[in-house]
DNA sequence: TATGAATGAGAGTTCATTCAT
DNA sequence: CATGAATGAACTCTCATTCAT
């Protein structure tokens, strides 16, 4: 997924289809890791079960032995990238203070450093969240809201006692969510070596708070 | 397509198929048009063929008579899609004068109206370009950079003239269109009618601006 | 389908799968005849659409053509199958006069005719009931009480008449009408071949009026 | 299964899954009472062995332990069904005097005492005949001959002796086998509760002694 | 121009069965 | 005695595409 005709350097060729990674970790895990893998690399459509069995190095009915079929295996996976997300942020934000600038500052923190280190898996609730069937996109949808509510308060709060000037918080908090979240689609640990993570955070704190017209 | 578990409103519950919209303007037309919705709905691998034909209200057979596959529909349409961005951008920087502050404005603007005006279709580009073979890919991933490249040397020009004072000039830009790009995926004409497209425009340009610490 | 531990010759052994009639007479006939001959000879669950394609001399794909699938393969196969037999009562009765013991003789000759001109169809309706789809069998339902119906009025009239004399108007119904069925499980045009059709249809007419008592 | 579109009461609706039957009785009976439900719901091929081990409350692997496979648990139930069949039919017959109406009488309540009390389970040997391989049909065509053969013999006795008057006493005898057996299809304890066994007896022996013409 | 008939490949899923433990 | 893990074959059905008309 890239960000369309104005994007950054383009994502690599699809990587058709990586080696398959040897399935050290029993036939549960081995799948999760072989479907995350090929939803981020070729889609949910684009995936067939058959892609996942391979890649796992199991035969087809080992899959279902496990799992009870793709849409479910497409649910769990989303569901669980949206948790680590969560506990990501609850820990940034109780480490964090009281002070709107430094909740905004670990916010950021907590999505980028997620966003890097999840970069392939993460970019599947991005995408294919369309293709959750009703009863597991409505449990999602309130995650997601959640998350969204994380962002909301904390900046309505900074507006609120003055530590944050920008006229329209609701603009703000989707430019500095949209910001954080495309670091998925270019960052390339190989190329983008030289720039480790904490620079990364700094440099998004930084524009974050410029957002927000901080100060 | 969202943007993740960080993501604001969910945009429409994917509105599984839409009425067949009556083919005004002949086959080619028809049948490009509503490719157009069936793939920014579905996605690429999500449609089929048949799904395109039906909603364009023509057999399956007069598809094949206009165009080659599924492949070149979906190419035709980002082409034509990165077109238009581009013809958008050219005509506001030709209006613009010389000031980057004002050239930026420009590019924002031209960017905001084109995701908001091709709101739905422009989604195609973004998360469909994996699906382009390699034919397809090598030609349209040079008019993507062409459009990265619009966005780097204005701001580049603004750093080395002093007008722009951010760090980190790729940063910025890619927040700046990241921002940007994001509108289509939350904005919606009826919820958000009340906002009109200038004022987006003016939100988002001041947004640019901060970002890339304008002043 | 034998009448079970109690029963007579048994039905010829399966017949596994005979040569693949040829395919005279255009696709969705030969699909529907291939149909009819798996169904009654393996049952529902026992073929496959791939028999029935095979069988037919067409593809699997040239089946989804021209039938929507195996379902209503099996509805469409029931319906035509009692529709038939409702022609043949119809006709039967017109034919026939006011006399009760006449008109149970129609009814007689009708049934013994079907169940021996349709004699391996005529089963799938019997014993694939079950694998109909609630949709289907609803409508169906219906069809088969109409049936009945036919029967039970003719003998409650003959009762009321004087002209039967049996008991149990009921029993007498469902036993008449057994032995009918029944005739598609034993007969065989080779082995029976001495025995035509109409002395078949006398011998049963005797029984039913036995059956009811009739005199 | 019913007797098709002349056919009475439809046979309640499929009852996809019963309530796992609790395992009383050990793992052997209670693979066996479970596979004799689901084949007599569904169908031998409508009945997946996992069905049949989830209703007796075992794992797949116990299923194993207890019995050669699907195709053995089938043939093991026909052959217990006949068993039984033929138990009931030696004790009436013993019972019974010489007199041929009385005999009649006599195999009459056998196979109607048997069709109610096994209502559901006798079915299976009706329908799922044509599902025996060839090793477990060959054996058990002979039982099925011989019971045949016990109707045959006291039909053709009455006969000889004057008791009977039917001119043809093969289809004398397959009318009321049919009209017996079709008691299992159409016989409901609740609805027709009214009407117990010993009534339904005394009826089904009156139609078979108008059947054979006695007197 | 436009169509209906046909196809081979592949989709997701379930099957009966085996085997080490 | 009983289990959970695993498999290969088969299942129904949909796919993108072709071609004679």
């Amino acid at each position: 997924m890239s960000t369309g005709p104005l994007d950054d350097e383009p994502p690599g060729p699809a990587e058709a289809s990586g080696p398959p990674s040897v399935p050290r970790g029993g036939g549960r895990e081995a799948i999760t890791r072989a479907a995350r893998e090929s939803f981020a690399e070729r889609g949910y459509h684009g995936t067939s079960i058959r892609d996942i069995a391979r890649r796992a190095g199991l035969s087809l009915s080992a899959l279902y032995h496990w799992h009870a079929g793709k849409q479910e295996l497409l649910a769990a996976l989303i569901e669980e990238s949206i948790d680590e997300y969560f506990r990501r942020c609850d820990a940034a934000l109780r480490a964090a203070g009281d002070d709107p600038a430094g909740r905004l500052a670990a916010l950021v923190r907590a999505t980028v450093e997620y966003r890097v280190s999840r970069r392939v898996e993460s970019t599947i609730a991005t995408s294919e969240w369309r293709n959750l069937e009703p009863q597991h996109r409505e449990r999602l949808d309130g995650m997601r809201a959640a998350a969204t509510r994380l962002w909301a308060d904390l900046i309505d709060d900074g507006v609120a006692r003055g530590a944050f000037r920008c006229a329209h918080p609701g603009d703000a908090r989707r430019a500095v969510i949209a910001a954080c979240n495309a670091i998925a689609q270019w960052y390339e640990p190989h190329t983008h070596g030289g720039l480790d993570v904490t620079d990364l955070v700094d440099r998004y704190t930084a524009i974050a708070l410029r957002i927000v017209d901080c100060r």
